[in-house]
DNA sequence: CCGGTTCTTGTCGACAGGACTCTAACGATC
DNA sequence: GATCGTTAGAGTCCTGTCGACAAGAACCGG
């Protein structure tokens, strides 16, 4: 906030009441699980401009209300969930000419949702819909502004959040077996893990999911019924799985 | 991006030509080693409002600049300094009344300098200097703005990245002993660390850190001259070195 | 009852990493 | 110049973690 000036390629001094004006906006990432893939919650936009494009929902924040406040305005007035179970915000984009008409820097949030209810459609969006990721991964299709970005680097975000915190319980609903927990961790991931030695590095975790002796009913292909657990608290850091960055290298310190 | 309504508290639809208008700026927090402590560079401002209080470097963005060039000028301006050896942007921050001028929102980025050369105060800083982390961190001093909670934020960031990237051979020089290097280990995560294991570790990393062959000089204490090293690639996860959380207690995966 | 499927438990081995010891190389002092 | 204190580097032992794999348990359908 300290005005600063450089003799080359700048006036002698910003006066306050010059400052360059901005519009300020809030945009958030969806993501959940959806026959065992991710996916993002995109909005087809029924204004213009990029009318007719898919792009990520969101809007301006307000001059009395927080960042995170706007988040979380933003996500209950799409998809009328009150409260997500992680909303972080990730980054800020403020690229010139990332909007046409003004100048905008948005605040991108994440949001984690293990049920994306009845998705309605806004007052200026044509349709809203799930998009499984590889979709939008692959570069075959493109969003409204640099939403696209966006994107990605909340995909990357929530792959580092998965590994660092308890968040993959935010995915499943309120109970669940260790198959579906484990199907968070592959479909994000994009790995195969053991089930066994999954098993195992849940339990030593300790409370962070909790049994609750009930089980589960097996698929139409029969089976052993599995446990239903529960979450418990998430810790915060060193979370018990972590992925494979480049396999069949010598990983000294790969945890 | 998109404009949204909600029924109960907004108006029937936002004119994208009556966004609410904010100020956009980009703060720096510059973290450098200095005798043997973590520091960041601090500004006394020298305008109103918080006039003689201390507080981060920053400045208003351009519109015809990204915010990643913003925050590269601004460090350019206040240091001198043309190319950290790291510049990332880590929050953002629009909390109403934070500025109590007008209405403003604040990217923050994190600045790693091995040397913080000739420091100038700029035309609206009366002062600057390198504060040690540790008298902010114990509550006993406050900044302007939120600055003190962004410079928090700041410091719990590069404790991550500490242990997540190589960036720990942005503190020191071009060339540079392990006790070099392992001093910033234990100066940002407060911990000792045995020398030992400490060169066992970044030795199995293999091209992060590479022997040049020469020998540092001892210190006046005498002791073996210990050899340089200069810095290799960074490894972008899954560094060698891990700090300690909680100590005693089990954790199966801390790394 | 029997094979197929899925969940769960058990075992073995590789290896990372902490604690510790020992040797090497320097400055300072007597 | 011999000795001592200091610091760097190399080696050893041991424990815990984690992956691969095997075996048992509980359900399905036929």
């Amino acid at each position: 906030m300290t005005t600063k000036t450089h003799p080359a390629d700048a006036p002698a001094a910003y006066d306050p009441s010059q400052f360059p004006p901005f519009a300020v906006t809030v945009d958030v990432v969806i993501l959940t699980m959806s026959e065992g893939l991710l996916h993002v919650l995109l909005i087809r936009r029924g204004e213009a401009p990029y009318k007719g494009m898919w792009a990520i929902p969101g809007g301006f924040k307000r001059p009395t209300e927080t960042l995170d406040e706007a988040a979380k305005r933003e996500l209950s007035e799409e998809t009328g969930v009150d409260a997500a179970s992680l909303l972080a915000q990730f980054g800020a984009y403020g690229d010139p000419g990332r909007d046409p008409r003004m100048n905008v820097v948005t605040v991108a949030y994440l949001a984690v949702l293990r049920d994306v209810g009845a998705i309605v459609a806004g007052t200026d969006a044509a349709a809203a819909s799930l998009v499984p990721v590889a979709d939008l991964l692959d570069g075959s299709r493109d969003l409204a502004f640099d939403h696209l970005r966006i994107v990605r680097d909340a995909i990357e975000r929530v792959r580092v959040e998965l590994e660092v915190t308890g968040i993959a319980t935010a995915f499943v609903g309120s109970t669940f077996t260790l198959a579906e927990l484990r199907a968070v961790y592959e479909a994000v991931w994009g790995v195969q893990l053991d089930a066994a030695n999954f098993r195992r590095s849940i339990a030593a975790e300790g409370d962070w999911v909790i049994p609750t002796g009930l089980r589960s009913r097996p698929g139409p292909a029969g089976g052993r019924p599995a446990e239903l657990y529960r979450a418990g608290r998430a810790w915060l850091v060193a979370g018990p799985i972590h992925r494979q960055l480049d396999v069949g290298r010598k990983e000294p310190a790969k945890t």
